[in-house]
DNA sequence: TGTTAGCAGTCAAACAATGTGAGTGCTAAT
DNA sequence: ATTAGCACTCACATTGTTTGACTGCTAACA
């Protein structure tokens, strides 16, 4: 059965409320704050057919309804109203990126913590993965006697660089000509074409074999770490939402937490999307997972991807969430473009 | 008043019993568990001496003693057993530490985890700040257009690195020059000194400045970022333990680690020792911190000096906790020491 | 003087009984 | 199709009661 347009609106109310109180609401309520047109029984009638339909649950018999995870999905699909961000809040979000920005990693963390400081929600944010970076250019310096540095330069215009310490003691020249070589052998190909390097690399010159094989490890590391890292800021915030009064569920979640690194799949499964809303019905996250919902944009600045958003209870105010995080989104990008805009 | 002999073991009884049990102990058991040979009666005389002296509370009239931060410092001062490593503690810890490390950070992490795994607490590790390492030299390497990286090298042999937009487009010769100038004006400097720049350099040569002006920028953000970074594992673990199950306690706890900057000075303050153990009384640690105890070990490999203990609630197994951390430190001094052994 | 047995007193925690009220489902009238 | 009305359900708060684990104190004892 469809739903009705009447029907719409009284997930809708029941959604906003719960949103907003977390407390079960009656049919009375729904008649007196949204729906005057209508009487309590009517109401009563549409939510038990509801209840049927599995968009609305009661904790016990004699309680109001609240929202089930379908219903939380169909309000992000068609009934979410438009959030106006405030002042206020655009305020901090320029405020935290108008000084101008250094480096990646504190980019990243920055983006978590606005989000999380409007939002008082746990963020997450993190930079996808290098596997698919191409190569463009590859150099080693020495820096002391027993130390070199790798520098790898990407189309992304990332640069990552890693330590090794070189078990051998030559002159820096000999380094600035295995750049060279290993640049042009490299240039072009993905990162992750390393797994095979047999296939990039038929003839080593024997004297750049050590260098070589010091390269194939570095660039395999960032290929098989697919998890990028991942930044959380306001942890602590999920014991603000009520429904992890219960010690018991604030454990799971914080254990989640805890593995960051299971949130990747969740993170970066948001495909073509630019934003991307999961509810968690009971299984559908990984095993353990509570009940909670994540909601994630893709960001680009600088050439590099990556993804932010926030992780919390199903009933959270979405409609906010997806403005901030939109917002964030244009405003990062614009940084990209105009640099020195005032 | 001296505290006698047969006081002492009291003290020690309670603890003990307290830390494993985390109920209030009373005079009939510690006669029965620590010290048969006395009458409950005597022990009770005794309990409210001590009561009155400030090592013990109860939280009603009619329960029995708990320690209070006073007994805690006492006991890991003079009465705390010496803890013996079980197999299989050894065993993990020599897993963890198994293959070889690449990276300062991983290290860091790796520490941390086991450190968490073994405890069962959550883990803190840090590296200590850069700002008294002194600046060996500095290289300056030219890696796309406009971008350029600067290695700098430090007597704790950690080199550390930032990029920085070059906003001029200039021969790789030119930063090879640069380079030799300013390490020898910054070589045997402190890079807190960097500070009152002027005092290092009275002529710097103009061609040199705009380079000279963001070597200078690099090392005032590392010396004033006196907050090094800091890891940490396990947070959700503090839930495990029965004193936060009341959830203002715990969200307390969880803010402190959540504002992980407002742990350094507690970290870094162990001062010449090896290994430190602050017991928070009311308002010794920082303001909001929940009663709480820290131990923290510091730590030495290949020249980097670091920080890794546990943060906790003050009824920690201290013993246990203690030897780990001592393993842990003569492990990572091994690996440094002789990195290829079996 | 230090130790001990015994007893009265205290108090948290567990349990049971009870009332209250919010909210529903159903039925019958509109 | 809607609505008013009523009977029913059930979480939750309130209150009172019992229980038992402790202690502190006193008086006897070595």
């Amino acid at each position: 059965m469809a739903l009705s347009e009447r029907k719409a609106m009284i997930i809708k109310a029941v959604v906003d409320s719960y949103i907003d109180s977390c407390q079960p609401i009656s049919s009375s309520e729904i008649r007196e704050k949204y729906l005057p047109s209508l009487s309590s029984a009517t109401i009563r009638n549409e939510l038990s057919a509801l209840e049927e339909m599995g968009y609305l649950t009661q904790p016990h018999i004699s309680a109001g309804r609240i929202p089930t995870a379908e219903a939380y999905k169909m309000y992000v699909d068609k009934l979410m109203p438009k959030h106006k961000l405030t002042k206020s809040e655009l305020a901090i979000i320029r405020h935290y990126f108008g000084q101008k920005l250094t480096d990646m990693d504190s980019l990243v963390r920055k983006t978590a913590k606005v989000i999380s400081e409007i939002t008082n929600l746990t963020s997450v944010a993190c930079v996808r993965p290098l596997s698919n970076d191409v190569i463009q250019s590859v150099k080693i310096v020495k820096v002391t006697d027993t130390v070199a540095l790798f520098i790898i330069v990407t189309d992304r215009t990332i640069i990552k660089d890693t330590f090794a310490e070189v078990p051998f003691d030559v002159s820096e020249q000999y380094f600035e000509d295995a750049s060279k070589f290993i640049s042009e052998m490299f240039g072009g190909h993905k990162i992750s074409e390393v797994e095979n390097p047999e296939k990039l690399a038929k003839d080593v010159r024997q004297e750049y074999e050590r260098v070589f094989e010091a390269v194939i490890k570095i660039l395999k590391d960032y290929s098989q770490d697919s998890s990028g890292e991942i930044v959380l800021e306001g942890s602590s915030k999920i014991l603000d939402q009520p429904e992890y009064t219960s010690l018991g569920k604030a454990k799971a979640m914080l254990q989640l937490l805890d593995a960051k690194e299971r949130l990747y799949p969740v993170l970066s499964e948001s495909g073509g999307m630019n934003l991307s809303i999961k509810i968690a019905g009971d299984n559908e996250m990984a095993e353990g997972a509570p009940e909670c919902a994540i909601v994630t944009a893709n960001y680009e600045m600088e050439g590099v991807i990556g993804s932010a958003g926030v992780i919390g209870p199903m009933r959270m105010d979405y409609s906010k969430v997806v403005s901030v995080l939109e917002y964030i989104g244009k405003t990062l990008n614009s940084l990209d473009n105009l640099e020195e805009e005032q």
